[in-house]
DNA sequence: AACTATTTATAAGA
DNA sequence: TTCTTATAAATAGTT
C-alpha cells in the first residue's frame, strides 16, 4: 500500500509472498498489542504459514488455553469432545452399570420390586434364603471362634488362679520355704513370663533355707554362692 | 492515527474505548484476511472484549479447530490434559464405586464374607430377613393378582360354556330354529368381543371341555384358601 | 534491512 | 452506529 497500490490476491513470487508475509504478520501483531492495551481486550492470533511455520501472538496477562477455554464457553462448544468421546463413552457405560448395581442391591432390601415379573421374585426369594443361610453359617462359626478363644483364655486364667492359691496355701503352710515345692514354681514361671518375680520372691536376703531349695538354676546363680 | 497521535494506552472514556474497539477489530481482521490471501496462510483470530463479547476471524477454508489442533501438534503440547486427567479421575472414581457396590451384592449373596464382623454380619441378617419378608410380600401380592385375573377369565369361560350347552340343548330339541334363543346370543357375543370364537367352538361339538387345558392357573387356587 | 512514495487505517468530530 | 476527513501508520517496491 505504497508505491503502488496491489491486488488482494495470492503473491505469485515466493520470495516477494515471503517478504510479505514478514512484513504484514509484524503489522498484524503491533495491531493486535496496541487493541489489547487501548480496549483492556484480550486476543489470541495463531498463525501457520504455507512453509509449515507458526507464529502466534497472546495478550499479555493470559494464555492461548485461557482464551480457548473461554471461546468454548462462550460458544458453548466443546472442541475436544472428539478426543474424549470414547472415554466419555466408557464413563457413561461404568455409570450405568453403577446404577443397576444399586438397583440390584435396592432389590435385595425388598425396594424397586415394583418391575419384577413374579419369575424375578422366585429366583430373588431363592437367592436371599441361600444367602441368609450362608450369613447365618458364617455367623455362627464367627461366634464359635469367639466362644473358643474366650474359653481357652478362660482356662488359662483358672490356671494361674488356681496356681495362685496354690502357692498361697504353700506359704501359709510353710512361711519360711522350707518345703520344696516340687516344681510348680516352674509351671508358675512359666505363666509369669519372665524372671523378675522370680527375683521379688527369692531374692529375701536374710532367708535361712537359700540353699535348701530344690531349683537347680537357682543355687548355680553367681551372686548367690 | 488521524486527526492527532494518540498515546498506546487504555482509553479511559469507556464509549470512545468501544467505538476504537470496534473500529480496530475490523482493521486486523481486514488486515488477517488480506495476509490469508496474499500469502495463502492460515490464521485464528480470538478476541475477547471487557464487556465479555466474543469476536473471532479464521481464514476461510479452515476452522478455528483444525488451527487449534495444528497449533497443539507443532508445539507438542496438550492443552485438553487437564480435561483428560479430570474425566481420568472420575472414571476411577466410578469404577471404584462400582467395585464397592459389586462387594455389597456379594456379600447379600453370602459371598466375600471374610472380612465381616460380627457386628456386619449380625446387620445384614437383619437388612436380608427384612428384605426377604418385602420380596414375599410383593410376590404374594402378585400372585394374588394374577389368580384374581384367573379367576374372572374362568368364570367367563364357565358362563360361555354354560351358554353354549343351553344353545347346543336348545338346537338338539329344535333343530329347525323354531324356537326364539330368547336373547342370550347377544350376551355370548358380547363376552366375545366378536364371532369368530363362537363358530370356532360350535364347530367341534364332539370336544367334551375346552377349559380343562387351562389347568397351571387353575392350580395355582388352594394357595388362596 | 532500510528507505520512501503512496496507500491505508483511524481519531475526532458531526 | 455510521460518515467524514485530516492525519498517523503501514507497507510495496526499490535500494
Amino acid at each position: 500500500m505504497a508505491r503502488g497500490k496491489i491486488q488482494i490476491k495470492l503473491i505469485e513470487n515466493t520470495t516477494n509472498r515471503q517478504v510479505t508475509y514478514s512484513k504484514r504478520r509484524n503489522g498484524l501483531f503491533k495491531k493486535a498489542n496496541e487493541l489489547t492495551v487501548l480496549c483492556d481486550a484480550r486476543l489470541s492470533i495463531i498463525m501457520l504459514s504455507t512453509t509449515g511455520k507458526l507464529h502466534e501472538f497472546v495478550s499479555p496477562s493470559t494464555s492461548t488455553k485461557q482464551i480457548i477455554d473461554e471461546y468454548q464457553k462462550t460458544l458453548g462448544v466443546d472442541l475436544w469432545q472428539g478426543h474424549y468421546e470414547k472415554m466419555q463413552e466408557k464413563l457413561k457405560q461404568v455409570k450405568e452399570v453403577n446404577w443397576n448395581l444399586r438397583k440390584k442391591i435396592k432389590q435385595r432390601m425388598g425396594e424397586c420390586l415394583n418391575d419384577a415379573s413374579i419369575e424375578d421374585l422366585r429366583g430373588l426369594e431363592q437367592e436371599m434364603d441361600n444367602a441368609v443361610k450362608l450369613i447365618r453359617d458364617r455367623k455362627y462359626r464367627v461366634i464359635t471362634n469367639q466362644i473358643d478363644t474366650s474359653k481357652k483364655k478362660l482356662r488359662n486364667e483358672e490356671e494361674i488362679h488356681k496356681n495362685l492359691l496354690h502357692e498361697l496355701d504353700v506359704l501359709k503352710e510353710d512361711p519360711y520355704g522350707l518345703v520344696d515345692n516340687g516344681g510348680d514354681y516352674e509351671t508358675i514361671i512359666g505363666y509369669q513370663n519372665g524372671g523378675p518375680r522370680v527375683f521379688a520372691l527369692r531374692l529375701q536376703p536374710s532367708h535361712p533355707s537359700l540353699h535348701s531349695g530344690g531349683g537347680s538354676e537357682i543355687t548355680t546363680f553367681p551372686l548367690l554362692g
